[in-house]
DNA sequence: ATAGAGCTTCCAGCAACTGGAAGGTCAAGC
DNA sequence: GCTTGACCTTCCAGTTGCTGGAAGCTCTAT
């Protein structure tokens, strides 16, 4: 299977993929004429790929969520340890991205926005 | 003033300053000596960038907030507008957030988390 | 005179792609 | 056999907003 329909089974643009490749993450055979060529194997790792970045996951985390997928052996508390550390941050992104909406919703609410200079905004932003 | 002591009143390292400088936020003066020298004006400005980049603004959005705060005629609706529209966008990416996140502490509620191989997470990811 | 702190510029790198240029390959139609 | 257009390849640059580090000049205190 060639990198467009390989991009079309995974949902990952050919350019994503080909980096993907650049940074070890999947190798696929090369046909004669140079083409990359994707097996099942590959596909199962890019749709993978896909879901797990789609999930937040950094790359070097999917990296390594990618050899636990593979490994047979793997200890389930691996994976979750990845995943409650992701959570953590993404929990703690969510408060900063709330502090910054109360104060912002505050400051939208006090501004007139008419064609008038004065602006609580521009005010607060003064110090 | 110098760029450590611009530094410590403003809140932003002085690489930070010497990079908003770099793509023309400000235009300190520059002594004999080649050192920049910090006005009040400055002053001002820098604090304004800390400020409103801790709001969570681009530097782009900055940069005319910026102009704005200097604008004795501005209209208050062109700052409340810039305001607005990064609210919006705050609010999409905590929806986002929460979307990961629900996901997520499902899964890690659903993974033992011990030596076994058998992972909901994995299993999900996989598809 | 010298040491150390502080200043300067410039170049590289981070994350995770994305866009574009230059050029090889393939399948279809004439 | 030739052309056209859609593929494919590699490589380089740019995105955002800094940050680190090297090489070298300047200032202050001893």
């Amino acid at each position: 299977m060639n990198i467009s329909d390989a991009s079309r089974d995974s949902g990952l643009p050919a350019k994503t993929i080909r980096y993907y490749e650049d940074i070890g993450l999947i190798k696929p055979r090369r046909l004669g004429n140079g083409y990359r060529d994707y097996s099942d194997d590959d596909l199962h790792k890019l749709r993978f790929l896909q879901r797990s970045r789609g999930l937040g996951f950094s790359v070097e985390d999917c990296r390594v969520l990618l050899s636990l997928y593979e490994d047979r052996n793997r200890a389930s508390a691996d994976v979750k340890q990845i995943a409650k550390t992701h959570l953590v941050e993404i929990e703690r992104k969510i408060a900063e991205l709330q502090s910054l909406q109360r104060t912002l919703s505050h400051l939208v609410d006090a501004c007139q926005g008419d064609h008038r200079p004065h602006c609580p905004i521009i005010n607060d932003l003064a110090g």
